[in-house]
DNA sequence: CTTAGCACTCAGGAAGATTAAGTGCTAAAA
DNA sequence: TTTTAGCACTTAATCTTCCTGAGTGCTAAG
């Protein structure tokens, strides 16, 4: 649906305003702060036919109007202009980035870290999906007396990981033999496709060697589940003091957006690579975030997945500012993965 | 300060009262309800006397009295009755924690869980201290081409670990040298006596073999660093809809408690072992905690400490119930943890 | 020492009035 | 035909006033 220039204008007017103040907008304000070169009643007829095409919302009859999720989302499809980064910004996102990182994992934290402080927004990092990536190196290391670590690492350089209890029934001596027989038998297989039937490629040689296997091999399907991964969240606490936390059932959701954090991984799989996604509102099926906007920014490099960073906020978001913020943070972001070579997925996450 | 029996009859009567409905409690309903054997008047002086000595507080002129801190303090050490726990109970907590638990940083975890669910307020699970932990064992573990895992096993069980960049400068071949070399000089060694001076251990040999170890010293260094302790929380929804968090504050304040966390390891440090702490209210420093009491206990076997577990909820909290809860919990999951023989403190959180 | 009785206090809610912001519509102006 | 001034109308929010009910402290009688 395209809309003239003049309704596009008072679209645009709207949703500044009400991103700045939260509350429903009257036409006057517009005609008066946004010199339109229109009245306040043409303004008014035009709100109305915004209304009634579905881009505002009025929230009772002698209120002004606020933005619907179709309004913003064409706003940000046909109207705004990104904001470009302040050189200031710039600065300080390429200044946290650029610190020798030896941490890996603490790379994407820092990220996300910095979402959080330059928009004021809550900000989320998610390790990668592991269903496509492939086995590279399994290593299984004893640990005191009756602890074996297994770790597992994937061709996008996430690092999985596990301690089970050591059994006195799998001798010592066959944990190098084992080590050898499952780095043989997986390396280059699918996650998933060892995980569907972990069995037909392990039970041959493994269960010949020793009776008491099945808690290794479990924990090893365990490590390949989908599932397992891992969330992060900075800055919830500055999404409290907007006012939109108000209603009561607003802040419910979130912490309930906050403690299952289904709805993010959820998104963070589906999110289209190498683009900003914005999810407004209702647009994305869970009722819990029906009054938010996610943006997630899904990094890759060369097909290998590597986690996803991104954004929680009000619906009335500073879309302009924080689309190109999420988007400079996401590229640096990987050029820092390139040289750094490989990415850790954080569950190793010793300060 | 001793009260006689009448006081304590009616300040049990009071906390119980309030504790149940949350609302100040008047003279009539203690005299109507819990027959003591007083007319509502002589309650009522009694009220003011508890008052005067600081067990009570009034929050308006006109109305009932609430519970000080110091009423809660004294009817916990000298007034309640601890009420076993159902066998129902019972069951449910050694059926969860009876299982044959493989992960064994599961353990706590899964005693938090039942705390939340049991009490239905927030639990929250603690990694050791390691202050005072000594070194059983540390490994060197390569992964792929370019990165080293530093694994540090310490003798209460715990396990740290880490990954950093693997430096070409620092060859393949050494890293088993390097391995020996660790172990050797800092088996046995406390935890925070080679913080302090790292350098002094490793030096010599480290530095000769190769130019670049300084990267793998200072992971090792932090790993070695009693800040880094694990949080975990649960149930934190469950105190949402209490009547005490309508109050602006005491929100915002439980959030800013959740995402620091600061206040959360403090006292699970301080606590006394081998007993279950109960802070209430204003009784520890932290300015956000003055509307929660925090029980904690802390978790050891055989002077290694294990971590704590604990719980967080309003003051107004059924203590009667619990502590029992809490100590029965505590005491199965240390006669769990002395069975499986050690505990991971839950770095390696793959599900 | 206990208790009945009573005057007093005060938070919270209900009812009503007022205000302020904003609308939609009509008719005049451009 | 489009724009705009003007105006009647709507409604949430706020303020005021009043009232009620729960609870107190105190006094005097039991």
């Amino acid at each position: 649906m395209l809309l003239d220039d003049r309704k596009k204008r008072i679209l645009e007017a709207v949703i500044e305003e009400y991103n700045a103040t939260a509350e429903p907008v009257g036409s006057t304000k517009i005609a008066n702060d946004y010199n339109l070169g229109f009245s306040s009643a043409t303004i008014r007829n035009e709100m109305a036919n915004l209304e009634e095409l579905g881009y505002l919302e009025q929230p009772h009859i002698s209120a002004g109007r606020i933005p619907s999720s179709q309004g913003y989302r064409f706003y940000i499809d046909s109207i705004m202009q990104e904001k470009n980064l302040s050189v200031q910004e710039k600065q300080i996102i390429d200044e946290i980035l650029k610190e020798d990182v030896i941490k890996l994992e603490t790379l994407i934290k820092d990220a996300s870290n910095i979402l959080a402080k330059l928009t004021n927004y809550a900000s989320i990092a998610i390790g990668p999906q592991m269903t496509n990536c492939k086995v590279e190196e399994i290593k299984l290391v004893k640990l005191g007396q009756d602890r074996l670590m297994i770790v597992i690492l994937a061709d996008n350089g996430a690092i999985k990981e596990s301690i089970i209890k050591y059994d006195g029934t799998l001798p010592e001596e066959n944990i190098e033999i084992f080590n050898t027989y499952l780095n043989h038998s997986l390396k280059g297989m699918n996650f998933e496709e060892i995980y569907n039937n972990i069995n037909a490629y392990v039970e041959n040689e493994l269960y010949n060697i020793s009776t008491n296997v099945i808690p290794l091999v479990n924990e090893l399907n365990n490590l390949l589940v989908d599932n397992n991964v891992e969330v992060y969240m900075e800055g919830t606490k500055n999404l409290l003091s907007l006012p939109e936390m108000k209603q009561e059932n607003t802040l419910k959701n979130f912490l309930n957006i906050i403690e299952t954090q289904d709805a993010l991984k959820e998104l963070a799989k589906n999110g289209y690579d190498g683009n900003v996604n914005v999810y407004i509102g209702q647009e994305n099926a869970f009722e819990d975030l029906k009054d938010f906007t996610i943006i997630t920014y899904k990094q890759k490099i060369n097909d290998k997945e590597l986690g996803t960073i991104g954004l929680i906020g009000p619906k009335r978001m500073d879309y302009k500012k924080v689309i190109p913020v999420i988007k400079y943070v996401g590229d640096v972001l990987q050029e820092k993965m390139k040289q750094g070579g490989s990415f850790d997925d954080g569950q190793n996450n010793a300060k």
